[in-house]
DNA sequence: CACTTTGCGTCAACGGTGTTGACATAAGCG
DNA sequence: CGCTTATGTCAACACCGTTGACGCAAAGTG
């Protein structure tokens, strides 16, 4: 089987259209594709064609689709924590953390919600434990505690923005019509047989936002309670 | 065009193997189908020649794929709450819907993992929202408050507890391999350059176990800490 | 009992998907 | 210059979801 992943600088061939084809280029191609024309646009196919090379040459540089949005997960991550630095106040550093974790998975929706549950121990991820666990030990918990307690902040942090990725990713049909749901078929739900959805029947729209914000707030508003005292 | 969704007790033939369909059958043979072989051995194709009959004959019970993936997550709703009645405890009764729903999602780690982020439209999921937004009032929230707190709390368990289930539903290896990764390779953290990595390393295997309780008790806690006063 | 209606299981087909093995060709080295 | 080999192309395979036409048999009617 003649699949296999190069290195960098072996030598290249143009395709037919004359473009010089990298793992790069590859993966910047295939955000390029989700970006503009949604989640589902993503198959070999499409990239191959939008590359301009023959949808087989992309097994030169993965083994597989799955391999493929790894890299292109791995990306993102990248770009996600680029640049953050954690200020004095814990939990505005957390805040932030949580903002731009949401914010990468976000910008790039089908790739995180492939990749979320996957587990890739990197170096992007040491720093990121170690910048939070830093934060919950200068706010005073006692080792033990710091690393529970950020093992619940992040798998609040990465679980909420996977799934708003999932909802992100979905054919647009599906996802509106999830929406919609709340507004029109919540709405017609007998008074009697649900008494407490008949009392909240105007504030359901707000089921189709949401919640990251309010959960992640919650969250350090309950680690703020818990800390040792004026370490804020 | 033929396709329609009939309701229950309509007349049936049997199918070449003398199976009886119904939507109640299909949905359970499409449970098995993913607990024995995984998410994405679901196929119309594949369930047809499970259940003995065309893959078409599905499209009398359900308008597409999507509508029944819709139908076996409202159908693990109702598994996980069947039997589940709130108590005067407003807090300790949200904790237990916590705990219901995510023992229901353990118990098929796979399909859960595909359709924790849908709304499903149906009845088992109506009676959820009714009691979850009900208990809330009860609390003494704003019908607003109610919604916006409910979704932060409900999305937190699901979003948790589809963490939880995809982790399951991966090979054996792999699992275990992500598991280990904390009490060995972060082990072996620079210590210079992972300060509270290093500060926290004895304790870092508390990080392969599961925050579920963790955050949902510290998300109750916040809003016990929100609720109008004496409610509990 | 016979007749009509119609629910629904079956079949064949369409256009999509990921993936692979055989082949051809050009890049770069000796 | 010729050789080796990386790599782009092609054709094919085995799937996938979905649909429309067809016909059987079960339910309803008298």
């Amino acid at each position: 089987m003649p699949t296999r992943v190069p290195q960098e600088n072996r030598r290249r061939r143009p395709t037919r259209s004359g473009v010089l084809l990298s793992q790069g280029l590859i993966v910047e191609t295939a955000l390029r594709l989700i970006g503009e024309h949604g989640p589902e646009a993503l198959s070999v196919r499409r990239l191959g064609s939008a590359l301009g090379c023959d949808p087989s040459a992309l097994y030169r540089y993965f083994r597989n689709t799955d391999d493929l949005v790894l890299a292109v997960a791995d990306r993102i991550i990248g770009d996600a924590m680029e640049g953050f630095n954690p200020g004095p106040d814990w939990v505005a550093s957390l805040r932030e953390m949580a903002l731009r974790v949401r914010a990468g998975y976000l910008a790039h929706p089908r790739a995180a919600a492939m990749a979320s549950y996957r587990v890739t121990r990197r170096e992007n991820e040491f720093r990121a434990v170690e910048t939070g666990v830093g934060l919950l030990l200068s706010a005073g918990f006692a080792p033990d505690r710091a690393v529970r307690l950020y093992l619940a902040f992040i798998d609040t942090v990465l679980s909420h923005a996977a799934m708003e990725a999932a909802c992100l990713a979905l054919p647009r049909q599906q996802r509106e019509a999830d929406q919609q749901a709340w507004t029109e078929v919540y709405q017609t739900a007998d008074s009697e047989a649900y008494p407490a959805l008949s009392t909240v029947r105007g504030e359901l729209h707000a089921m189709a936002e949401s919640s990251f914000e309010e959960a992640v707030d919650l969250l350090l508003a309950a680690l703020a309670a818990h800390a040792p005292a004026g370490q804020r």
